[in-house]
DNA sequence: GCTTGACCTCGAGTGCGCTCGAGGTCGGAG
DNA sequence: CTCCGACCTCGAGCGCACTCGAGGTCAAGC
């Protein structure tokens, strides 16, 4: 069963299209050691991303977007890439990262509502208390 | 009425621990046209922070802490520093951020539920459906 | 055979938001 | 009078996360 040249992946320009980052990122991505190996090449040289490429980036952005910094990813990664026999390590620091979230999340929404009471104020909703 | 030598104000280290910010980042603040007036200073040239001091950065932790940038900030004390009648682009400044916020917390929030997904795989309270 | 354009590497540059350090002043305690 | 500690200014430095540019390769189209 030997899977002899199926698709040939996509380019850098159609990864960065699809996964919303610029090549500019992609290739720094893959660099600063984000990406579980390094992406396929085509004779050329040129990268070639497969669709596996294309789920783990959506699984960095998406750790990204929620504010894991890039290092944090990349030991994530370090520990994919190291194999079975850490699953116990990856569950802690995504479980860690999802407190994280949670705490900044729940301030994030105090402050806002403070925010609310403001915008409030100026639409003479409420009264003023002190400040302007 | 001339209020001769009320309270004296807080040190800038008072302030520091009053408000969560460090005193470099007190003194930055105000070099960078947050604070909406210089601090008070002592005759030694200490800085003197009021209660008003206090609730302006209290202000400007809420919305630094919501994301918005440095500059924004600015620009909003110095629509407040300019005084009355603009009030409506206050308004409108605080409104945007507002929406941005909501659409940021809408996003982290859709991210974090679909690590939330990976993390009951690794848990094994659900099957993994492609990588790891 | 030449041009074009998409890609490559490597290293430097950018913007943000602090953070730090050198060198100095000031006021009170000993 | 001296020392100490808290403060001052000014400018440089740092960590992060990209972002960009110079200089080069390669293959396809004219």
């Amino acid at each position: 069963m030997t899977t002899v040249a199926t698709h040939p992946g996509l380019t850098i320009a159609e990864a960065a299209a699809a996964s919303g980052l610029s090549v500019h990122t992609l290739r720094y991505y893959e660099r600063d050691g984000l990406m579980l190996d390094p992406v396929d090449r085509a004779p050329s040289g040129h990268r070639r991303y497969t669709e596996g490429d294309l789920g783990w980036i959506a699984l960095v952005n998406r750790l990204r977007a929620t504010g894991m910094p890039v290092r944090e990813v990349r030991a994530y990664a370090d520990l994919v890439r190291a194999g079975d026999g850490n699953e116990a390590q990856r569950l802690e620091l995504l479980r860690a990262h999802h407190e994280r979230v949670l705490v900044e999340m729940e301030s994030v929404r105090a402050h806002l509502v403070a925010i609310e009471r403001k915008i409030d104020v100026y639409e003479g909703r409420a009264a003023s208390c002190v400040e302007p």
